[in-house]
RNA sequence: GGAGAGGUGGCUGAGUGGUCGAAAGCAGCGGUUUGCUAAACCGUCGUAGGGGCUUAAACCUCUACCGGGGGUUCGAAUCCCCCCCUCUCCGCCA
């Protein structure tokens, strides 16, 4: 959501940036709304102070005692001519929030400009795709031969895109988890916690999903509970209509939780495996920034999230998302890519924004500097610190050796108890 | 799920139909006093949206907001209905 008094007098600039997004923000229609929308608010203001006066007139003549039933007979009808135009007003004030809050963030002045993934630039790389003397599997043939992946129980259960872990997969999930968020609790100054999983329909309209992405949602039928996508919605909300003490700033949070999503409009795409799952796990990690310091809070969510594919040792690249292949609320965002020998590329494990106050000013979240009257609006940022799913096939693929069995990282035996994944085990 | 009590500004808390955007206190901000600190005293102090003025801010003015949504009324924080949340007790339950 853009500021409503920035965007009206910066309106060209802002167009020409959301140009290179590939959005073309319907600017004429937003100017048009929005001096319907004014005139109709003055004129329905300007019969409420009329009403207003009336009735304290009338309020003053009773108590002296006079008959006020004709004045009051006009300002019945005043009232209806009220109701009206609020209807009216009602009704521009929607179409205009609406448009507004349709309109994609503006990317940062460091965003490549760009079409789609074709125009991402690398900006790091770490370690090197393995070598394998023999014919590496992919996940979803290895998991089952290792007995620790089971997806067609999964589909009896439930349906497509849906996983049972058995024994040590189990296991290597559950251990991920401890191990990514210790790594950021300990290492990273990150506060854990552990939110719902359901949210009401004001947090997804906080942080951006809803009203525009509400396909890509599960919703609980007869309430306004709603299935998290990632546990960015309830971390980032928890800060909603509320001002954090300037002094406590940045606030880096981090919390794990599974997540889900109806992948309406996927069906093609990486259907083999667990790649793409209507139930994932993901530990997130969420900043809430003064915004002279988001950037720099950026810098170091992204390298957060890469030192867990530093310490596992999995090969992986970072790229910088150019403008048309951003997300609608981010004004810039890092991709990193981790290498998956089951389909010979680098594969999306996390995702890094900064929103600026995008998010903020949707869902009300604000810091007041101290000695300062007027409460700003914070910068909030999150990336996935990893998608833990995607991190268990890096691991399986990656590490697979000749005779079927899987080498567990270094840093994860303590988690695992164990050294290596043999079939049966 | 049943019974009861509540939800008011940053906080505490008064307010049961008009003079209430809302007493009082605390905190905050500006000032006076003071060797410093503390205290005292004076003033100021909600948010959002229109309009005016302005380069802008300041300022002036109007409108809305007392958990959310409807209703009654000339007029609602106050009366009525529905919903949400918190607390106490009971039931059920991991």
């Amino acid at each position: 959501m853009h500021d409503l008094a920035f965007f009206r007098a910066n309106f060209d600039s802002i167009a020409a940036r959301l140009a290179t997004r590939g959005a073309s923000a319907n600017l004429e229609q937003f100017r048009e709304l929005d001096q319907r929308r004014r005139a109709a608010i003055a004129e329905s203001e300007g019969l409420k102070a009329r009403r207003n006066a009336e009735t304290a007139e009338i309020g003053k003549l009773r108590r002296q005692g006079a008959d006020t039933t004709a004045r009051q007979q006009q300002v019945r009808e005043l009232a209806g001519q009220i109701a009206a135009l609020d209807e009216q007003v009602k009704a521009l004030d929607e179409s205009f929030r609406e448009l507004l809050a349709g309109i994609p963030n503006v990317p940062h002045r460091s965003v490549p400009e760009g079409r789609g993934e074709e125009d991402n630039a690398e900006v790091r790389r770490f370690g090197e795709p393995p070598r394998f003397d023999f014919e590496p599997k992919a996940h979803w043939d290895l998991g089952p031969e290792l007995g620790i992946l089971d997806l067609e129980r999964a589909a009896k259960l439930t349906g497509a895109r849906f996983a049972v872990y058995w024994g040590m997969g189990a296991k290597l999930e559950r251990a991920l988890i401890n191990f990514m968020l210790d790594v950021h609790t300990r290492e990273h100054g990150y506060t854990e916690v552990l939110p719902p999983f359901l949210v009401n329909s004001a947090s997804l309209f906080g942080t951006g999903q809803l009203p525009k992405f509400a396909e890509d949602l599960f919703h609980c039928e007869g309430t306004d509970f709603w299935l998290i996508p990632t546990a960015e919605v309830p971390v980032t909300n928890l800060y909603r209509d509320e001002a954090i003490d300037a002094a406590r700033l940045p606030v880096s949070l981090c919390a794990y939780t599974p997540c889900f999503r109806s992948e309406a409009g996927s069906y093609g795409r990486d259907v083999r495996g667990i790649i793409r799952q209507h139930q994932f796990q993901k530990v997130e990690l969420v900043k809430f920034t003064p915004p002279e310091q988001s950037y720099d809070e950026l810098e170091k969510l992204t390298a957060d999230a890469e030192d867990i594919l530093r310490r596992l040792g999995l090969p992986f690249r970072t790229v910088v998302l150019c403008t048309g292949d951003m997300g609608f609320s981010a004004a810039k965002t890092y991709d990193i890519e981790v290498w998956l020998p089951g389909q010979n590329g680098y594969k999306e494990i996390s995702s890094c924004s900064n929103f600026e106050a995008f998010q903020a000013r949707r869902a009300n979240i604000r810091f007041r500097q101290p000695g300062q009257k007027k409460a700003e609006f914070v910068h909030t940022l999150n990336g996935s610190g990893l998608a833990v799913g995607r991190t268990w096939v890096a691991i399986i693929e990656n590490c697979q050796q000749k005779d079927g069995s899987v080498v567990i990282p270094e840093a994860l035996r303590p988690y695992m108890n164990a050294e290596v994944i043999r079939p049966d085990c």
